[in-house]
RNA sequence: GCGGGGGUGCCCGAGCCUGGUCAAAGGGGUCGGGCUGAGGACCCGAUGGCGUAGGCCUGCGUGGGUUCAAAUCCCACCCCCCGCACCA
């Protein structure tokens, strides 16, 4: 792959090399290489493995970084961190890939050469599946490796390695073995020349064929003979008033299993696919079956086989039963039917007349008839408007309609007496007064039951083309293998186990719920793709989500394979079952297998070690199948203590807005981004775009602006340490309050961004980090401003910065971890911070004190300026009165009615009895109560059990507010003080924590 | 249809669980100022309306309700996005 991309500017490139610099030295110690240490506490994670059909992308960096940063953190909160990665060869993406480069896919092809950057010499020889896999597994991993993620890499492997696949087929026989396995048939989308199944990867324009089912209720003639009628709708059958066929079609009369049916030509070639033996008998027209009589199996009235052109005989059978006052097409038809063709067939219009069996909200008694009456529709040539019309009366009828009770009168009118007896029961119990939804199954399932009907499956967006240009029919595959993830059992296993792994954000935890609820057997092999045989089924590949549940195993004794060299024979169901489970007697197994039992004894060990698995991260994409499937197979082979206990789940990666597409071409190589931006940049940028489980759009403004952020960190703590390494001893024991008031809000922020990577909120931790520890450490030197170079307070506040650079720069390290370690060694730390310990809160550095004073100041500056706003003054001189501390006891009255929930005129009452003045405090009660509501519930707090000296604090900040505020002058008054001037009459308005400002 | 997630200021996007700190974080854009030969970058300020004193009014999809107090809680409705299987 071709990197033909420059750094964006002169920093893009800085960090580009020093990443590269501080990669290779991290490979070179191999300091996340991580090995078993009983005692030491660890943390294993992973994240989903690529397919290598592609080089990694965006999106897969989004995944990756978030969990590349939990890594990182846990390390450096001193947890022994795995974090493995592997390739995912198994299935169709690959296959499909490579079969469209052999195809020439144009669109394809462009997307290699110029998004991906392929040389057209590699290009051809990525039309083999394995190649390709290969060779865009090379590319991710460099790929992975410049983003600078904590992954050992010694533990690599694809799911093609022979050692893999015998573990999967260890699993596998784990679940035959507890009867999770079943084998059924399955109807699949199925190219007749290809003799293959064919899913969205195989079609032309990427179709995806949906499958759906036709009920064939039996008609019967006299011959007995059967006229399968296809229906969407079986429990119209009771209002059937004829067959429609169409009489230029061609028909042909088969043989199925021991029946005779009569059926379109075209249905009997789909239907060979679909049933184990089909003979043709004969061929003709459907014009030879107009005016037969055939006996509806419920109502057993004979009815009468007439023409209708609208007929497909390429949809279901073509065989079309008649329900006019429910289906536009069939009303339509009838009004089509000249006189002449009724009497050459004896049939009366009266025989046709539409038969109300539905009640719908908004409808009359033949909603079909209504809806055609009302679009002026003439004929069945109509197809437009009877298309809508039919979608309106199925619509509405499926979801507002109701069975009439009085259907039960049409059952077996023309039966012996006692099936007429056990039909209208049936009708009674389950379709009389159900709604439509309901009837539909019930009688489906009834009629199944009974052999009056049976099932055909068809292509219902056909025609679907596989890529051949044969048209995909529906294949009932026989032998089919399928995991049971419908087995009640299973699942109620399965759901106490999600009930115990935390789910980050946990707002994805009902869809998990859900998932289980929902999902039943599922297909687990294929016939075609890379992958693993099973071993009882010769032919059959386990398909790529079921090789993958429980592979996160592996990574903890697969270097240990590599490093002994153990084959792949020697790799048996024992030395699974003592491995992973502890199971059996280990010299038995070394005898078996020929590995030395120290060997063995220690594959166990490592695995007993890193497992369970502490957390797991992929898209969203993944819960409907792979996260919930991945539950689901740990319970089923390991015991509870080693199922997963976190399950942490991201938001997909748009671009510019869009979702990330290859047919959109808009899928980004994570290695152009990385040599375009540096790596840490597209790192902090997947970080602070959205929280992990929202989508995050990735835009080129933001990227540009995060490069921008992160070059003004690096000048910042440069600028730092300039300022404190000129002074040579640093001391830090003359705190004055806005030193005391720093490192509080260091203690703050420590707080609050170990809490938020503690969650995953890495953006929010990642904010703060970046935005607000800025903001907090430039107001620090604005109030330091003046005593920088004094020598009384150089030492201090030297100490102070080289204390804030130290932590700030650790704070980080898992989110930019390149310039973090340039940061880290430029201010002549030893070590990597890759390997520093995480900052701790020094509780003897928390003083509220500092921070309610600093908060007071900031709250009168407000003030200030919104007096300067609405009088449009320039500020000169600025007069300020502070309230007697006597004040605070009406303050702390205030406070207190606020949180009994109690009115203001109650605290007026209360208030009164205790002021000496009544008159002067009812003009500033209301202040007084105002405050008290308005202030935040930490200032509440401080201040029902403090009093502030604000005279002293405000003193204290007179040079900084004059700067703020660009005036000359700040005088403070106690406004209980007799000798001071009464200023624009002001005196009397200071109450506590809020002085009375006059601007001169 | 079933299930999940949403609708916030010019735009993006926090807040909602645990009501008062919310005219509502942060970013972008825009406007004004500083800096500059000019531009860019950078720094400061403004950015719902009104207001000559720290205030008032309107406001977080729509309509109701609970409460001294609602973007936040409850009810109804409208709209948008995502998943629904053998396809990874």
């Amino acid at each position: 792959m071709n990197i033909y991309v420059k750094p964006h500017n002169d920093f893009a490139k800085y960090l580009i090399e020093i990443a590269r610099k501080w990669q290779e030295k991290w490979i070179k110690d191999k300091i996340f290489e991580a090995d078993a240490k009983p005692g030491k506490p660890k943390f294993f994670l992973t994240a989903a493995f690529p397919y290598p059909n592609g080089p990694s992308h965006m999106g897969h960096a989004r995944t990756y970084t978030v969990t590349d940063v939990y890594a990182r953190f846990k390390r450096m909160q001193g947890y022994n961190v795995l974090f493995p990665m592997g390739f995912h060869y198994t299935g169709t993406p690959v296959l499909a890939m490579a079969e469209a480069v052999a195809a020439k896919d144009e669109k394809l092809l462009n997307l290699f050469r110029k998004v991906y950057g392929i040389p057209d010499d590699i290009i051809p020889k990525l039309s083999d599946p394995l190649t390709m896999a290969r060779y865009f597994h090379a590319i991710s991993k460099i790929s992975l490796i410049e983003t600078g993620y904590s992954i050992d890499w010694r533990r690599e492997f694809t799911t093609i390695d022979p050692e893999f696949k015998a573990f999967i087929r260890w699993q596998f026989e784990k679940l035959r073995q507890k009867g999770y396995l079943v084998k059924g048939t399955h109807p699949v989308g199925w190219c007749p020349k290809h003799n293959m199944p064919v899913g969205m990867h195989d079609t032309k324009d990427d179709v995806e064929p949906e499958i759906g089912e036709w009920t064939l209720i039996f008609f019967e003639d006299e011959d007995g003979i059967i006229y399968p009628a296809a229906t969407l709708r079986p429990e119209t059958v009771l209002g059937v008033t004829n067959i429609w066929v169409n009489p230029s079609a061609d028909y042909v009369k088969v043989k199925v299993d021991d029946m005779e049916w009569i059926i379109s030509d075209r249905a009997a070639y789909k239907l060979r696919f679909q049933r184990k033996r089909i003979e043709v008998i004969e061929k003709f027209k459907g014009e030879k079956l107009l005016g037969k009589r055939v006996r509806n199996p419920v109502t057993g009235e004979r009815v009468v086989i007439l023409p209708a052109s609208f007929v497909d005989p390429d949809t279901g059978t073509g065989i079309v039963m008649s329900v006019p006052a429910h289906a536009p097409y069939d009303y339509a038809a009838i009004i089509d039917l000249d006189r002449e063709v009724l009497s050459k067939y004896g049939v009366s219009l009266d025989e046709l007349k539409p038969r109300p069996l539905i009640r719908v909200k908004g409808y009359g008694e033949l909603p079909a008839v209504e809806v055609v009456e009302r679009m002026k529709i003439k004929s069945q040539n109509e197809r437009e408007k009877l298309e809508e019309a039919t979608k309106e009366v199925y619509g509405a009828e499926y979801k507002y309609g109701v069975m009439r009770e009085d259907v039960v009168k049409y059952v077996a009118q023309d039966l012996p007496d006692n099936v007429r007896r056990y039909l209208v029961g049936v009708v009674k119990a389950w379709i009389a007064g159900k709604p439509v939804s309901e009837a539909r199954d019930n009688i489906a399932r009834w009629l199944k039951e009974s052999r009056y009907a049976d099932v055909m499956y068809e292509i219902m967006n056909k025609p679907v083309y596989c890529r051949c240009g044969t048209e995909i029919v529906v294949k009932i595959l026989e032998d089919q293998w399928f995991i049971d993830y419908g087995n009640p059992e299973w699942k109620e296993i399965v759901r106490k186990a999600l009930s115990k792994i935390r789910i980050v954000p946990p707002e994805y935890r009902e869809d998990f719920k859900y998932t289980i609820e929902w999902v039943q057997r599922r297909a687990c092999a294929r016939t075609r793709g890379l992958g693993t045989e099973l071993p009882w089924a010769p032919g059959w590949i386990i398909e790529s989500l079921s090789d993958s549940t429980i592979y996160m195993a592996y990574y903890t004794i697969s270097h240990k394979i590599k490093e002994y060299k153990l084959r792949a024979e020697q790799l048996t169901y024992e030395f699974w079952d003592y491995v992973m489970l502890g199971k059996g007697d280990v010299k038995e197994v070394s005898k078996s297998t020929g590995i030395p039992v120290k060997v063995l004894e220690e594959l166990r060990k490592e695995f007993d070690y890193w497992y369970p698995l502490d957390s797991r991260h992929s898209a969203k994409d993944l819960i409907p199948n792979h996260l919930t499937f991945f539950i689901y197979n740990h319970t089923a082979i390991f015991p509870e203590e080693k199922w997963p206990r976190q399950i942490a789940v991201n938001g997909w990666l748009l671009i510019r807005g869009h979702k990330m597409s290859k047919s959109l071409g808009n899928v980004i190589p994570l290695r152009i981004m990385n040599h375009l931006y540096g790596p840490d940049t597209v790192r902090a940028t997947v970080i602070l775009s959205s929280e992990v489980g929202q989508d995050a759009d990735f835009t080129d403004e933001l990227v540009e602006s995060v490069l921008d952020k992160l070059k003004k960190f690096r000048d910042t703590i440069m600028e730092l340490h300039k300022m404190y390494s000129k002074v040579k001893e640093l001391n830090g024991t003359e705190l004055t309050d806005i030193d005391k008031w720093i490192l509080s809000r260091m203690q703050k922020h420590i707080k609050n961004i170990t809490n938020a990577m503690e969650n995953l909120r890495f953006r929010e931790a990642a904010n703060i980090a970046f935005y607000i520890i800025d903001k907090d450490v430039k107001r620090y030197l604005e109030r330091v401003y003046d005593e920088i170079n004094s020598s009384k307070r150089k030492k201090t506040i030297a100490w102070v910065l080289s204390y804030i650079v130290d932590v700030w720069i650790r704070l980080v390290a898992p989110i930019i971890p390149h310039l973090a370690e340039e940061l880290w060694s430029s201010i002549g730390k030893q070590g990597y911070v890759s390997l520093a310990k995480w900052p701790e809160v020094k509780e003897e550095y928390i003083s509220v004190d500092v921070e309610v004073k600093e908060e007071y100041v900031d709250r009168v500056i407000n003030d200030m300026k919104e007096i300067i706003k609405v009088t449009k003054t320039k500020p000169s001189r600025i007069i300020l009165y502070v309230a007697s501390k006597d004040s605070y006891e009406i303050l702390r009255d205030a406070i207190r009615t606020v949180l009994n929930g109690k009115p203001l005129k109650e605290f007026m009452r209360q208030a009164l009895s205790k002021v000496k003045d009544r008159k002067a405090f009812a003009r500033i009660a209301k202040k007084y109560y105002d405050l008290a509501s308005e202030i935040p519930p930490h200032l509440k707090d401080y201040l029902l059990e403090n009093t502030l000296d604000e005279y002293q604090v405000l003193s204290n900040a007179k040079e900084y507010i004059a700067r703020t505020i660009g005036a000359k002058e700040v005088i403070v008054y106690l406004s209980d003080d007799p000798s001071a001037p009464d200023i624009g009459g002001k005196k009397k308005m200071a109450i506590a924590f809020k002085p009375a400002i006059y601007i001169e």
